[in-house]
DNA sequence: AGTGTTTAGTTGACAATATCAACTAAATAC
DNA sequence: GTATTTAGTTGATATTGTCAACTAAACACT
């Protein structure tokens, strides 16, 4: 027999979670107005992000990792080789492809931009002593490795 | 003398915070999608959600909690109103204000939308065992109470 | 080679979501 | 009683995201 009041620690967790959903996303929105005095949407940024990271990298594969529409994309960084922030290059290899990468100036805009959320990010933890940052990241990195483990689940 | 070459524990944690937040911004929009075959939006759930949890509740307060434009949560309530979601009472103290209610229709599909976000959770977490499920909720609360800390910093 | 299929990217049409400013009617301030 | 503020609405419009049709190049297979 099975203690009849205890509600499971399922669905406790599972409770639980959605209040963190819910508080995360009105968090995150935070992050993102204080974060919108840049020249770009946070969708943009991660757009952008992507190429800097990997000069070169195709339309495709951007789309795939951020699930973005490929329709959009393609409008996307038409605006951004308008003003100035991309170059597209055609591959040698792929006739289809074009290879992406931030021009100078886009370059130092993504690298302000980087800055502005930065200190964004630091506004948010300001109050926090170094045990308790130590605490966060702990916490933050329990929940990465718990929920990302279902993506792992291979056989 | 500090030491030159250690980066300081500060800006380790503004990088895993923003490490954090793109992971977590991309679980919740899988969550979101998932969510999707209810009948509304997630932020439209959370606007039923406010009034189910405080019948009677004004606009303005849904407004501001939520943060949304008065002009596109009116739009909102009036296609809930239509739909037969909510009811809208003029209020007796004040004839500018006008009390929100959910319908029984409305009522019962929001406990619908609500258990398929609940299933969506739980399926999110079905590879955790209770261990786990414990040191998830942990990790959460751990950096709710940290990061909502600066909200009350009166003074 | 030649034909059918797939792939990367673009374009057009549109739907969904969000924002802004002007407005009405009621309440409050003085 | 006039001026100001407040809750909510409406119109116009911007932003964001989606779908389907299309082009051109690559691939697969005979």
């Amino acid at each position: 027999m099975t203690e009849r009041n205890a509600p499971s620690i399922r669905s406790d967790a599972i409770s639980a979670v959605r209040h963190f959903n819910r508080f995360y996303t009105r968090e995150v929105g935070l992050l993102r107005r204080t974060f919108l005095d840049t020249p770009w949407t946070l969708g943009e940024v991660r757009v952008l992000y992507e190429i800097w990271m990997a000069p070169g990298i195709l339309a495709k594969t951007i789309a795939d990792r951020l699930d973005l529409d490929r329709a959009y994309l393609s409008r996307m960084l038409s605006r951004f080789e308008r003003q100035g922030d991309i170059r597209r290059t055609a591959c040698a290899d792929d006739g289809r492809q074009q290879l992406l990468f931030l021009t100078d100036a886009g370059e130092a805009r993504i690298l302000a931009a980087n800055e502005k959320q930065r200190s964004a990010t630091e506004r948010a933890v300001k109050d926090l002593n170094e045990a308790e940052l130590g605490e966060l990241m702990s916490a933050m990195q329990t929940i990465e490795t718990l929920l990302s483990r279902k993506n792992g689940e291979r056989a």
